[in-house]
DNA sequence: TGATTTAATTAGAATATCTAAGCATATAAC
DNA sequence: GTTATATGCTTAGATATTCTAATTAAATCA
């Protein structure tokens, strides 16, 4: 398979050519990988505008979002959570100690275990950015139909499933010399 | 605005108890967002999958991504792409060309710009995993029906709309044009 | 008890990322 | 035509990220 066009968001919105190209060649299939790439690339450049505004790189503050979403957790628990080794993890949590905004804590039914918590001074600084972009999306999404932010959910759930399902059907795949075979085929 | 519950992917499939909370308490705007993250966080990890399949790093893969999918560029314009400095794209591209996936020539009209493109051999390995997982989830979406499909691209399409109109002010500006014009500005 | 597993950290190295400064070319002003 | 300004890319220097492998400490198990 190949992208007929993969502009960033901007190209898309603004020239009606590729519009045109959008609406009427592309399968649905492909427009929505199109779209999804826009909507991460989008949130990617919001993620990294407020980093820049609150002080934190984008990688310290995806650790004080998922503390702040899901609450107290081990690096361990934290790492899978993020998608890094639990050693990247620890080095990000060092300079987020050093500027006081977690906390460690050894655990004391397990002693092995460290819990993770935001101080005060980090749940004040994540009461920042964030929180407004978040408002503003709800804003936008509540203004809507509600028959339409029903379909929305719906159409999410449709694809977060598709996209988990990818790595199961993958997984058995795993040996790169099946992946290159299939990946022939794939080529056009 | 504050998260109910952030669970991951799997979390959130896995238990009933999250499940029932989803669907019974939360409201549909905040359906999205967490629906948003597990789609996000889900092709991260593909990503990084395939890059280490590839032998690539992340920031190496989607460079390479960019100028697969949309062919010669600057590494102004890839920077403006990917949401990365210049000064970053440069040290990225010294690694990709040490490795002769890509290749830098003079502009020859305006000698100012330098022109990357994607060796041979660059575009032989990106032949690899991705296109495969496209590919899956191009044949999942094919297995829906003609009418889900159209309602996930719509429903894509107004999430995208909704999350690049952050970018503005409050100001309702349905003017596709002047969306654009401010998200340039706001990526300062 | 001794061996293995688990959780976190440390060590060491490559890469990524930014800002600021530098260099070459293009464009504009006079 | 020459000077000033703008543009496009690279370099320099600093910090942060990220990994694998080795280490330490605690729990588990046989």
């Amino acid at each position: 398979m190949q992208w007929l066009l993969t502009p960033g968001g901007c190209l898309y919105n603004s020239c009606p050519l590729f519009v045109e190209l959008f609406r009427n060649t592309m399968k649905d299939s492909q427009k929505s990988l199109v779209l999804l790439r826009q909507i991460i690339r989008s949130t990617d450049m919001q993620e990294k505008e407020i980093s820049r505004l609150i002080g934190l790189t984008l990688p310290q503050l995806i650790l004080m979002q998922a503390l702040r979403e899901i609450g107290q957790m081990t690096p361990g628990e934290l790492s899978k959570e993020v998608v890094l080794t639990q050693a990247t993890v620890t080095s990000i949590l060092d300079r987020l100690e050093k500027k006081k905004l977690i906390l460690r804590e050894r655990g004391s039914e397990d002693k092995r275990k460290v819990w993770i918590s935001l101080t005060d001074e980090g749940i004040e600084l994540m009461k920042g950015a964030p929180a407004t972009r978040q408002e503003l999306f709800v804003r936008h999404f509540e203004d809507m139909q509600p028959w339409e932010q029903s379909m929305i959910v719906a159409s999410l759930e449709r694809v977060a499933y598709m996209l988990n399902a990818q790595h199961l059907d993958a997984a058995p795949v795993l040996d790169i010399g099946q992946l290159d075979r299939a990946s022939e085929d794939a080529s056009e």
